[in-house]
DNA sequence: CATCAATATTGACAGTGATCGATATAAGAG
DNA sequence: CTCTTATATCGATCACTGTCAATATTGATG
């Protein structure tokens, strides 16, 4: 049995005793989360929020990665819809879409809030 | 040139131009997010918040998963200290230390919270 | 000590993902 | 149309990781 505090000395463990299990998509937040926890997208992410409209051009030099390798990652922060994107010409701007970065720390957030039921 | 917002119409894209990077321990925010970016992490996270201290034992089911994964993936949240552990006699109980979960949103927050300076 | 139960560790394997070079696509300039 | 530049996609490689079976370790109990 998932342990009470106020049981302390003499209790058993016996499996299968009511345990209480929270839904969530677990999944969908996990992938969420997923996409944020890389350190090159955590930077890109920081570099947008500082600067605003950013040209793809101008992260290769900063993140010191190929620009194969900062589209994909650009790709998947845009798929998460982490990122806006918009053409102009050649050259693509990126910016940071604050309310969905909000959205990320959603599941987290509900796990500090969350009333540890059995007291 | 990362583009300002009030300029819209013929600018144009100078790689190398001042780009405000910011500082940060991107790789160790990134470790701390990886740990927390998995679909069964979070189910354990949650299931912490809502029952208290949690046996080992009793994981397994609810998860789905053998007792070496379980056992892996509470080592996990144990190393990056998201977790407390406590052993009383063959048992391990394990609990959510808050102030830890608090902390994997920091970098993350001070995201939406920077001043987005160029505007 | 011998035995049993819970937990931790090891080894192996499959799936995922970050990276780059090469190539394709798109859009402006001559 | 051709050339150049920026961006996106493709293919391959390498490292990492989630998973389980097998085994080791730890602790309680005869």
């Amino acid at each position: 049995m998932a342990i009470r505090e106020n049981l302390l000395a003499g209790d058993v463990c016996s499996p299968g005793t009511a345990l209480v299990v929270p839904e969530g998509d677990d999944a969908a937040a996990a992938a969420l989360l997923k996409v944020v926890a890389d350190p090159t997208r955590l930077r890109i992410l920081r570099i947008l929020a500082a600067n605003g409209a950013v040209c793809a051009c101008d992260l290769e030099a900063p993140l010191g990665l190929s620009q194969p390798t900062v589209s994909h990652h650009l790709r998947l922060l845009h798929d998460a819809g982490l990122v806006t994107r918009e053409k102009r010409g050649t050259w693509a701007f990126f910016g940071l879409d604050t309310e969905a970065v909000a959205r990320v720390n959603a599941p987290l957030m509900t796990l500090t809030a969350l009333p540890s039921v059995p007291r």
